[in-house]
DNA sequence: GATAAAATGACGCAGATG
DNA sequence: CATCTGCGTCATTTTATC
């Protein structure tokens, strides 16, 4: 916490998205809306995150940042800025207004924005510095502030206005000041963040010290700060008693104009919520449907960050105790993801579900209505988290996550893959038509399209030299969207390759090659594995709690997704007992495991209806127990394209769901021996 | 030429989304 | 309301291998 918090007051915002752009931590949208749907202390957290991402993975970065705060760092860094704004916004006048282009839909490419894997390879400290050649000249000292001001995007009258009242010799209480009005505008515009000058680091950690973990700034801090005439409100409900971020959250829910009595009201009943779930008795195990409908529920949206809702949201959201339906998130982030910008802080286990042993359960999102209902209610009624790995890799993938792991302090796997088809792969951008505008592919399956239907394409679109009539493009396009084609020579359409799908879904190249394995089968063993970095991302809190390693539990492993995320996360694998149905499967996992030197254990079988409670026991016995216990049971019954037999999680092999309850249910009764 | 493996195309619809 | 999506199955045909 307090390294996060020296790193955010040494790195300015625009440090870190350039930072960010540079490193191939994609745009951050995130940091930008924040700014801009925000007050200036969420917007820190917003950082905060960013900061820690960067701090944890990449050496690199966290010389960049001794770098930044050694003696001259404030000064390199204000230099760096200056570089990198004019670079970026050619004529000045840009900056002021405009967004950057990063802060745009995902569909929108980033011109200069580096993705490929050598991103991260690099930074010397020339990265930083060595852009400093259109840095500050000779400037006098004051109107040099001024428009240093003016150049992080705040108002020229704003910034005279502050500086009339507080005079120039502080620039830290400037800005803040500065900040506190902008984030008090009831109109908010784009902005950008400076770093606050570094002469007095020694002061600023020590009036760090005494804030709680929660709050960014104290309440005194911001009582202090809100002086001007147009957040009487904030300051009224802070002087009331109320927690900063309780007040902030019932603002903008409600509206600037919304009356005091109206926020009491909003926070006071947000309180209640709070209150209630911590003094809920344990005996009480709540349904997960009693769950949705309970004030946990709003509880529950009340720990959002950054997600707008609008005041018809929020009374679909009461009135959805009529509805059975599980409804999934909008857009499909889960409990947050590294690339967008709301995020949930906090959620609450039911104690049943409690680790450890930790468990992490998958499949996919768009099962039949009532699927994920009856899953949950297995699952000791943890409520699920649907995830599309869109918003980690370049495909999409709609899955629902059912675990007890902590999900604070997430962290993804570096470098964050490409999130457009054009960043994953380049050459395709030369033959993509004009017109066909997609820029993710679709959810990755066992099948491809074959190569008579993009025969019939070439020779559907090869007949014009100008762009083909409406419905020949609309044809391609269904064809191209249905089939994940990409575009790989004039008029030329074709699947991706296995070695693609394989770096797409987060595995090594060549992880399902060879060994006697068919190309039809490699891509069905990809079709049904786990997104990696998704996977990753979630599993990311291990790693702190485990620095010994983990034992692992896989069941459904097929190509061993969860022990590639965990490899990959630096989490050592001490023994790993691996079910999997399929041989070339675990042959596949097996041969991963030796190539990658492992130093733990790899035992593996073939069906989870094997394993009863002897054989877990005697396992069990053997090396004390399991920290994980992951699987994402069999969703051929589950799944949209399944038009023989969706059965739901009755059907044949969906029905191995209860097998994966069974099997956990058993080592969590088992674990108490062994703790 | 027998056998095995790979490729092909026909097979809708529930439910999310806007 | 129209539009879009989807860890799939199966019988049949084509191609590779011995």
């Amino acid at each position: 916490m307090k390294e996060m918090r020296e790193a955010e007051s040494c790195f300015d915002d625009f440090v870190l998205l350039v930072l960010c752009r540079d490193h191939g931590i994609p745009p951050l949208k995130s940091i930008v809306s924040e700014a801009e749907e925000m007050g200036s202390e969420r917007y820190s957290k917003a950082s905060t995150l960013i900061v820690c991402v960067i701090l944890r993975f990449t050496e690199t970065i966290q010389k960049l940042f001794q770098l930044t705060t050694s003696g001259s760092g404030s000064s390199k860094i204000s230099e760096f800025c200056k570089a990198e704004r004019l670079k970026m916004g050619g004529d000045d006048s840009g900056m002021e207004s405009d967004n950057f282009d990063w802060n745009t839909e995902d569909e929108l490419e980033i011109e200069n924005y580096q993705s490929s894997s050598s991103c991260l390879t690099v930074p010397n400290g020339d990265a930083v510095t060595g852009s400093g050649e259109a840095s500050s000249s000779a400037v006098s000292a004051n109107s040099k502030l001024f428009s240093h001001f003016i150049g992080m995007g705040f108002s020229r009258e704003m910034v005279s206005k502050v500086i009339q009242e507080y005079g120039e010799v502080n620039e830290d209480k400037l800005l803040e000041e500065l900040l506190t009005y902008k984030a008090l505008e009831s109109s908010p515009q784009p902005q950008l963040q400076i770093e606050p000058d570094h002469g007095s680091s020694a002061n600023a950690g020590s009036s760090w010290d005494d804030l709680s973990d929660t709050d960014i700034f104290s309440d005194d801090e911001v009582i202090a700060k809100t002086s001007s005439e147009n957040n009487d409100t904030l300051r009224t409900l802070m002087k009331m008693g109320y927690q900063q971020e309780e007040a902030l959250i019932a603002i903008e829910r409600l509206g600037q104009n919304s009356s005091l009595e109206e926020l009491v009201d909003f926070i006071g009943v947000a309180q209640l919520a709070k209150a209630e779930d911590a003094l809920l008795p344990p005996e009480e195990k709540l349904r997960y449907n009693d769950y949705a409908k309970s004030n946990k529920r709003r509880f529950y949206d009340y720990e959002v960050l950054g997600r707008k809702k609008s005041k018809g949201c929020e009374k679909k959201v009461v009135n959805e105790d009529d509805e059975e339906a599980l409804h999934l998130p909008n857009p499909m982030i889960g409990f947050g993801v590294p690339t967008e910008s709301s995020f949930i802080t906090r959620r609450r286990i039911p104690e049943d579900a409690i680790g450890p042993p930790y468990f992490y359960y998958e499949n996919v999102a768009l099962a039949p209505k009532g699927v994920w209902q009856t899953i949950s209610r297995f699952l000791y009624d943890v409520e699920p988290e649907f995830v599309d790995s869109k918003f980690f890799c370049a495909a999409a993938r709609k899955r629902g996550y059912i675990h007890n792991l902590p999900i604070e302090n997430r962290f993804p796997l570096l470098p964050l893959p490409p999130r457009t088809i054009h960043e994953a792969f380049p050459l395709t951008r030369k033959w993509w038509p004009s017109w066909d505008t997609r820029t993710k592919l679709n959810c990755l399956q066992t099948c491809i399209g074959s190569a008579k239907l993009t025969e019939r394409i070439r020779k559907a679109v090869e007949n014009y030299d100008e762009n083909p009539p409406e419905h020949v493009q609309k044809y391609v396009l269904d064809q191209c969207r249905k089939w994940n084609l990409v575009w790989v020579g004039r008029n030329k359409v074709a699947p991706l390759e296995p070695d693609e799908v394989e770096t797409l879904l987060g595995f090594p190249r060549n992880h399902t090659r060879g060994g006697g394995i068919s190309r039809t089968d490699r891509y069905k063993s990809l079709g049904n594995s786990f997104q990696v970095d998704t996977v990753a991302y979630h599993l990311s809190v291990l790693k702190e709690m485990y620095p010994k390693g983990i034992n692992l539990l896989s069941l459904f492993s097929g190509i061993g997704g969860a022990e590639v995320a965990l490899h990959r996360l630096g989490i050592p694998l001490k023994n790993v007992v691996s079910v999997e149905k399929s041989e070339v499967n675990r042959n596949i996992v097996r041969s991963w495991w030796e190539q990658t030197n492992q130093k733990g254990h790899l035992y593996d079988m073939d069906d989870v209806r094997e394993l009863d409670g002897d054989r877990l026991e005697q396992l069990m016995s053997t090396f004390g127990g399991f920290d994980l216990i992951v699987g994402g049971s069999p969703c051929n019954n589950l799944a949209g394209s399944n038009r023989v037999s969706r059965d739901g999680l009755e059907g044949k092999e969906s029905s191995l769901f209860f097998d994966y309850f069974r099997i956990l249910d058993l080592v969590k009764n088992l674990s108490a021996k062994y703790r």
